[in-house]
DNA sequence: ACCCAATAGTTTCATATGAAACTATCCCCT
DNA sequence: AGGGGATAGTTTCATATGAAACTATTGGGT
């Protein structure tokens, strides 16, 4: 739809320099690095690991709030809740008010995870974060914030051109 | 186990704060935002578009080569290079030199995607980067090779050769 | 009171993905 | 020359993932 796309018909593309690539790549170093560790350990996917740690923080959670809170889908966090109800690390509870949700929280077993984990975790990303000075940080948590934010809220970009 | 684990023993960690985090959500936008418009438009996945990017900027990869500058391996290369010969978009020609190499590039139909697709995803990562001014772009940079070549370093990366 | 659209969560099915095995070719070493 | 190991690329198999269908329950409107 935009008409200077025609100015830019013959610019090159270079993946390391584009941007959503470069994310691409840190993102997933940084998430294996870490889940590499509560894997071996635990083994804890990615999915289990994020509701392990939004309900040691907030127990009793539905499953909708807990898909909410960790970006997931309730398909995944469906599917991650039984691997850990199974493994005994995380219980249901009905609700009393509303027959449909189920409150979910961790058991003993589960808290020990936790308690191990979050401190794991924490300190594997501030080896990550080593490299840049406290100023550094503070920036670069301003500018994610304006890039989530702004890529966020485009919703429909132009769609169909031409 | 580094012994000053015990002082972040009862740490809390709040998902909304921990930087793998943040860049999975931030990542995952903005290739979304991206995907979604090359597949809707070319039916392509993010693999193919990848390989598309490389081959259109320099023809006659081996798929090894392939695979190495866009960051995937070698199986996922294999599949959507075949997928991309299914569709006459990329041709693949044996190597004079070595039996073992098939040398990859874009056919007419793939290069008129390429000079379609490119200017469409520069034009988006423009639209995201708008959020931010010339300097505070340069920074970001500057901060995701730090954090990259930290989180690289850190160990050995599975994957392949190097 | 009762229908029925909306919501919570699970299951099903079709596809994507990754690890490891496999095929073919090459190169090094004696 | 000619093995043995390395390399390029494909295939196989087992698992992960997502979309859509499904079940159960709720709450609002008439």
């Amino acid at each position: 739809m935009p008409s200077d796309l025609k100015t830019l018909e013959h610019a090159r593309l270079d993946l390391d320099h584009f941007l959503p690539y470069r994310l691409s790549i840190l993102s997933n170093r940084a998430s294996d690095a870490i889940a590499r560790h509560y894997s071996d350990r635990f083994g804890l996917s990615v999915p289990e690991w994020r509701i392990i740690a939004v309900l040691g923080q907030t127990p009793g959670m539905p499953a909708r709030d807990v898909a909410q809170r960790t970006a997931m889908d309730k398909v995944q966090v469906s599917r991650a809740v039984a691997s850990l109800v199974d493994a005994r690390r995380v219980k249901r509870d009905g609700d009393d008010a509303d027959g449909r949700i189920t409150r979910l929280s961790l058991t003993t077993k589960g808290r020990v995870i936790y308690d191990e984990v979050v401190p794991l975790a924490l300190h594997l990303e501030e080896i990550f974060l080593a490299a840049l000075t406290p100023a550094e940080r503070k920036t670069l948590n301003a500018l994610m914030d304006k890039l989530t934010d702004r890529i966020s809220h485009l919703h429909v970009i132009s769609s169909q051109s031409e």
